[in-house]
DNA sequence: TCTGGGGTCCTAGGACCC
DNA sequence: TCTGGGGTCCTAGGACCC
């Protein structure tokens, strides 16, 4: 999907509509997550720090992401990808590898082309939202055209063209040549991918090591045989907060450690996971970063003993000076039924057992669905900056469906539109607790299409 | 307004075992 | 005859991806 993120807010607030959209935190600390296309040519990139995307664009658009309406509609695409292939292996809400081969659509250059063609068609009719696709004889080679074809566009790489392609190009487009691995090739000389075959596979993994130099060295040359996956199992999981201010109270840091363990069991079970090994994250307030684990006798999905590991591990840590992130993981995992004889018989009394809660996800799954969407009810709720976090949908009594445009001072602004509006719709300001506005569930991009409220999202991830 | 959050994979040293 | 070789597990850190 191009620009996904951004375009999905694009399509769903008629006024952003070919405006510069930035997409991603918007606190002190916050990141792009996404700008869409418009934002770029102010020089706005992913990963980059907010304040700086602010100076670049100052008259962009500015949003919190919206997983759950995301969720949905990539859930949407996924099931376009399902109709071409069985295996078909997502990357993220919005990429994912299809192999063509095992479907049996395509056997020839026209045919994938004329497949391709048609899936974008499909996500556009069923999304609103314009998608790229790549089409080559391997992950990497359909990755690669993919960016290429980006944005709205398809691009095939011809069986026997590869090597002259990638030749005169840069490293960095070989996915998994980042900048430390660019930096390193740089000071041996290289930095095209004819310099990377030139230097040999011994040279390569001299410079980079066993593993990566020998993988670097196949996929210069267009070599690239791993397999779509269809389904892969987790292997971790996590949760970490980045705080406004760091924190120095010792107490205070316990406590968040304490609620991060918790969300994190929460995660877990709702993955249907327990897990042995369980890990603190901290962040210091110069940026520098350490881990401390511990491996239990065996996996656990109880709160009680994941948190003590994890304020065990805690004092181990030196936090003089402040501490910036914190988080708490879990891996090692094992399928949930396997159950935590070991972990478990140390401290049984009070928590409840892993079954049960298993049991409710299975069973919540079906129609089950609370009244309000999980996007409406953050865990936390309360400040008027969470309840009307700008991008957010909301309904007026009188005045109908909107988002709000931002808010502040107690008040907050809403404009009145909607994904099917053709014209941008009036602004109107408010208190913050004005009975007549309320936060609302995303409305569908496309007449009859999903929104993320009655979507794929699992009841068990409303946490986001 | 300088750096999110959730992951995966790899490396390297030490403990431990046969 | 002062010291082999291989394997696994654990811990910590780093690169990379979206």
């Amino acid at each position: 999907m191009d620009a996904f993120f951004a375009a999905a807010e694009q399509a769903s607030k008629p006024s952003l509509r070919g405006k510069p959209v930035v997409v991603g935190g918007l606190g002190p600390r916050g990141v792009v997550a996404t700008a869409s296309y418009e934002a770029r040519r102010f020089g706005v990139h992913s990963a980059m720090p907010m304040g700086q995307a602010r100076r670049l664009a100052p008259n962009a658009a500015y949003l919190v992401p919206r997983f759950a309406f995301y969720r949905a509609i990539s859930g949407q695409v996924m099931e376009l990808l399902g109709r071409l292939s069985p295996l078909v292996e997502p990357l993220s809400l919005d990429e994912a590898f299809v192999d063509l081969e095992a479907g049996g659509l395509a056997d020839d250059s026209a045919g994938a082309r004329a497949v391709g063609e048609r899936l974008r068609a499909e996500i556009l009719a069923t999304t609103g939202l314009t998608g790229s696709v790549g089409l080559a004889g391997s992950k990497m080679l359909a990755k690669i055209a993919s960016e290429e074809a980006k944005p709205d566009g398809l691009v095939l790489i011809e069986p026997g063209t590869e090597r002259a392609l990638l030749a005169p190009r840069s490293v960095r487009i070989i996915p998994g040549v980042g900048p430390a691995t660019g930096d390193h090739l740089r000071r041996a000389g290289i930095t095209t991918v004819a310099e990377v075959v030139e230097a040999g596979e011994d040279e390569l993994v001299r410079i980079l090591g066993r593993s990566h130099g020998a993988s670097l060295y196949r996929m210069a040359r267009g070599h690239d045989d791993r397999p779509v996956v269809a389904e892969r199992d987790a292997k971790s999981v996590s949760v970490e907060d980045t705080f406004d201010i760091d924190l120095h109270d010792r107490l205070r840091i316990r406590l968040e450690v304490e609620r991060l363990a918790e969300r994190c069991v929460t995660r877990l079970r709702g993955s249907g996971h327990s897990g042995r090994t369980i890990v603190l994250k901290v962040r210091r307030y110069d940026f520098s970063t350490l881990t401390r684990s511990e491996t239990l006798r065996g996996p656990t999905d109880d709160p009680l003993v994941v948190r003590e590991a994890a304020e065990r591990l805690l004092e181990l840590v030196d936090t003089t000076g402040g501490v910036r992130l914190l988080g708490v993981g879990v891996s090692g995992l094992a399928d949930y039924t396997q159950e935590d004889l070991f972990a478990q018989a140390g401290a049984e009394a009070g928590t409840s057992a892993g079954g049960e809660a298993a049991e409710a996800v299975v069973a919540e799954e079906p129609a089950e669905r609370p009244a309000v969407a999980p996007a409406a009810v953050p865990p936390a709720a309360g400040t008027a900056s969470r309840r009307w976090a700008p991008g957010h949908d909301v309904r007026h009594a009188v005045l109908g469906a909107g988002w709000v445009q931002g808010s502040g001072l107690g008040r907050v602004t809403v404009r009145f539109e909607e994904p099917g509006s053709t014209a941008p719709g009036r602004v109107r300001t408010f208190t913050v607790d004005d009975p007549e506005l309320e936060p609302a569930d995303p409305l569908p991009l496309v007449p009859g299409g999903v929104t993320g409220a009655e979507g794929a999202a699992p009841v068990v991830r409303a946490g986001e």
